[in-house]
DNA sequence: TTTGAAACAT
DNA sequence: ATGTTTCAAA
């Protein structure tokens, strides 16, 4: 039986609503060490990874592994039930073939329950290795939502360029071209704002920027994001929660031109 | 070569935003003294014309007159990918067939070039003769803009009638009339809300209000708007950026009834 | 009031 | 999958 009650429960809505838009279904994964899914998006491109940790939740129970086949547009439903401030509480039983809910908000004075259908999803889990990577950019959230979204008024494409300068987002289309040069922050300073370059060598890629968008969504989750590339293999778009886990994302770069 | 910094980009921001919804495509015209602008709207009904003199940039820098043929949509898409307090600098090369802008906060942590395409556009420029009006009405810009509104959900016309007591603005609709008066100000009290007139001879003229409402998009770019007539010519509609330029907006009148 | 995002319907 | 309409936030 699974047992976790979430104190932070808009961490749970947040982290739905930056994946809706990219997954329909996902199994959640629960073990006594915490809550993973890793789910594809329809068209193969994409995929997203999230791990939280037991220490996320108090108290945590997870007795024997759990596979919670989950339709992610019924959860989204189902959370948008429950107040921002809210606890929430899932449980799950063995066969699971039902999650159940539970919203209360800080007062107490109200307790929401739930119930939701499950489903058999079929899950290709691969395991990603933690490489090394040629190029890790460390950077405001919010200012990473903001390229793209410039980035993507001008064309479907931004190519990321890291250099030890810096990391810069370009884009050409029929209006014109574009590009936002971010350098690499003074090391002392270190707020959310400031940009940092770990390099092992240059890397310049190109990705579909309407995925890099929806990624982005999860700007609330996490004041700076990771960006992590090795050509050519698929880039790393990391949110981390708090000190209790993660929100990933792979992408496959486009592999046209010259790189 | 054009070169021009403006430290205040917001400025264009505001200049360009005022004029989207009359003016499709036009031609910037750059001279050693500055940028100008003259362009109709579709139906030659209204002109629009825009003076920002070197003053405003520092530096400046324009070697040979050059024509920048320019898609407003275009300009205002690559200009919501600036901020509000972004220094702007514009680089043309000679032939003009492209407009670099840059944009960079004050942090001057983040540099972002755009470079759009530039058009071929038909200029019949007219010489617009600094004539001296009949009535010249200085009032609050924001006072216009809630008068053009108001009268607007009477009428699609306004009539503007000046004399030395005041200026009243008045509409009549299907379902109903209404007119708003405003009294001359004191001539000692000289804030923006001050409204002045200066009249060689009563006048009173109807216009379109869609089109004013349009002209008074321009508010957030001066304090006060000056309207000039002089029957039967088109009314002047001034807003004064700051000591460096104007955006002028020509009207002619309706020519149906008694004036 | 205007602008952008989300939901819905095609 | 895309366009349109509605709603919410700045």
């Amino acid at each position: 039986m699974l047992e976790a009650r979430l104190p932070q429960g808009a961490v749970l809505k947040k982290i739905v609503d930056a994946i809706k838009e990219i997954v329909s279904d996902a199994n959640f994964d629960c073990t006594d060490s915490g809550i993973t899914l890793q789910a594809m998006d329809s068209s193969h491109v994409a995929l997203v990874s999230l791990l939280l940790t037991s220490e996320a939740f108090d108290p945590y129970r997870c007795d024997r592994n759990l596979t919670l086949g989950i339709n992610i547009k019924t959860l989204v439903q189902i959370l948008k039930c429950s107040g921002n401030d809210d606890v929430i509480t899932l449980r799950a039983e063995e066969p699971a073939d039902t999650l159940a809910l539970v919203f209360e908000p800080p007062s107490l004075e109200r307790i929401s329950e739930y119930e939701m259908k499950l489903m058999d999803i079929d899950n290709e889990r691969l395991e990603i290795p933690d490489t090394a990577y040629h190029a890790e950019i460390t950077m405001a959230a919010s200012e990473f939502q903001r390229i793209c979204r410039d980035m993507q008024t001008l064309s479907e494409s931004v190519t990321i360029e890291a250099t030890k300068e810096g990391v810069k987002f370009s884009a050409e289309g029929e209006l014109g071209s574009g590009s936002v040069t971010l350098k690499q922050g003074g090391s002392i300073d270190s707020s959310a704002e400031t940009t940092t370059i770990e390099l092992v060598q240059p890397t310049t890629q190109t990705f579909s920027v309407k995925y890099l968008v929806n990624f982005s969504k999860s700007t609330s989750l996490a004041g700076q994001v990771r960006l992590a590339m090795t050509a050519p293999l698929p880039m790393l778009v990391e949110y981390k929660i708090s000190d209790c886990g993660h929100l990933r994302f792979f992408l496959a770069p486009k592999i046209d031109d010259e790189e």
